[in-house]
DNA sequence: TCTAAAACCTAAAGCAGCTTTAGGTTCAAG
DNA sequence: CTTGAACCTAAAGCTGCTTTAGGTTTTAGA
């Protein structure tokens, strides 16, 4: 066996994005942002790719699902390929997206509270007394 | 006290934009997006304010603060100013938002839980062996 | 073998909700 | 009267794709 086996173009454009369930546009914006390597080509012009641009598809997908941005996601794919290196980095970089997660749904308890609070007190007659819309115009809770 | 009082021109751009804790630029963008009319002019062609549009920014802002889209904001706009409709359709606005609100924090939930469960994995080892990049690389759940 | 449909290609614009940049003009204080 | 802060417009930039427009290639079936 040579190493060629593992070189073999297997999928097709439609084939990974199918795979990494997002759409065959996603596949290429990620090439053209350098996310993703350019693949071999057809003689027609048409994008192989094999396991290994797979992989990566599925590693960035993955990591998206997960929230990390595509400049964090570039950052731990260049991290995933240095396989000797310590890994605290990919470590402070998962606990400092945890914490920003931690902090967005802080805020929408937040908004989730006020918005109950509001539609709790609607006394559903006409809006010139509505409390919601009364809610929304009054002045904001820093003025003095 | 004749009618004019009350429409005489009172605020600079910029003393809108501090009392509604917003940039300059965003008021203008509101203008331009048809949220906000479209104030006075003084002869020099700077915007001139007056109380009522202080108030309908104030509106917009809190709504945006409680994470209504522009859309919805224009929708709200209208409404108040229908003093004498039920306020039916403000209250299924508010609640809907609400809902959509409380998925967004469960989804929040479910990656903060897995971000969680991947920072306590790592072993701080090599990156060959880090569980979060394995984690990432792993193919995803609904694959058979 | 031919043909029609499905899948692919590029380049550019569009979405939300602003922010930033560039290059001026006006206003208010000293 | 000058200077600097605040204002003006128009257009581009941001994120992460999606959509549109207008073609070319591949593939399955007749």
């Amino acid at each position: 066996m040579n190493a060629k086996m593992k070189d073999q173009p297997q999928f097709s454009i439609g084939e990974v994005a199918a795979r990494a369930e997002c759409q065959v546009q996603t596949v290429r914006y990620y090439e053209q942002v350098g996310i993703l390597p350019q693949p071999a080509r057809t003689e027609g012009g048409q994008r192989q790719y094999t396991a290994e641009h797979l992989d990566r598809l599925l590693f960035v997908r993955r990591s998206r699902e997960l929230g990390f941005s595509l400049d964090t996601v570039r950052r731990l794919l260049r991290l995933a390929d240095k396989q000797e290196d310590d890994c605290s980095t990919v470590d402070s970089i998962t606990t400092a997206h945890l914490r920003e997660v931690q902090q967005k749904i802080s805020h929408l308890r937040t908004l989730e509270r006020e918005l109950k609070r509001m539609v709790a007190e609607c006394n559903h007659g006409k809006i010139a007394d509505c409390r919601i819309i009364q809610g929304l115009a009054r002045i904001g809770p820093s003025k003095p």
